[in-house]
DNA sequence: TATAAAAGTAACAGTAACTGTTACTAATAC
DNA sequence: GTATTAGTAACAGTTACTGTTACTTTTATA
């Protein structure tokens, strides 16, 4: 499988934290400390959602970073894909195989169907969920960032 | 995620093979031809697939490895489930997030509600099929291993 | 205009996991 | 007793992520 890293979970958090706290002014070292990691890897994973098209940052004293989107039309899909990048790829398929064995042969091209339904299935889901209901569902709003 | 390894792909290898095959002996040796690997590592994932009583194998001259159970008795969450072991977690959480934030405290509960969701339907599709299914739909029967 | 704040970014070490490989041990058929 | 074959351990190499430091760039404001 493709990915052993946090950083899906991390940048929903950030995304998360950006709807809840849309109306005060929200900065890296604020991601960092609600996240509890370094500021540096908190911008390490904006730049790819920036980069998606799902947050925008100014720089300079008052800086503050921003949901470009609505939070009701970000999926986790929209997060899922933003983050993986290169290794979308829920499994992975070993290549080479003896092109002269009836089963290695045709082993690859198999599996690739086969995990090509798996992986439309999770990302239908994931497609389903949105910052704006995770922040509603899960986060009593009112309390101090 | 949890794990970029070949092991779940190899290990349906390997079990499709051996329902191919199942009129002939097989060993670690022509496993590892078919997948085109060392046969250590055929014996290593081997290894995963008779502790989670899918496969058996004898030892000495003419040892062969058979499956346990039918082919149609096998399916593709047993593979999941046998060869990742540890870590059969789709997605990572990032655990020590900021107790005293709102977002920061809830977000590891909030998540993995929703990972546990999307990891369900997906293991709910791979129990839907079977390596029987997969040998019939894909590998044409007859030819040589 | 100088200064401070904050994002952008590069570089490096540490860690973890998988792969490939070698080589040994143990069991078993002949 | 010998050859075969699975079981297993050990090691190096590779890759990717994390944590960290530190520098550069941009920009608001005093």
């Amino acid at each position: 499988m493709a990915n052993r890293s946090q950083q899906f979970s991390v940048a929903v958090h950030i995304l998360c934290f950006l709807e809840f706290n849309k109306n005060d002014r929200t900065t890296s070292e604020l991601l960092a400390m609600s996240v509890n990691a370094n500021s540096a890897v908190i911008r390490r994973i904006m730049q790819k959602l920036t980069k998606a098209g799902l947050i925008t940052s100014t720089l300079g004293t008052n800086a503050a970073i921003t949901l470009v989107k609505q939070a009701n039309q970000i999926t986790l899909l929209d997060v899922y894909r933003a983050t993986l990048e290169n290794n979308q790829d829920l499994f992975i398929i070993h290549q080479d195989t003896n092109p002269t064995c009836p089963v290695g042969s045709k082993i690859p091209h198999l599996l690739d169907g086969v995990y090509s339904k798996v992986q439309a299935t999770m990302e239908n889901e994931l497609s389903s969920i949105t910052i704006d209901q995770l922040v509603k569902s899960g986060i009593v709003q009112g309390g101090n960032p």
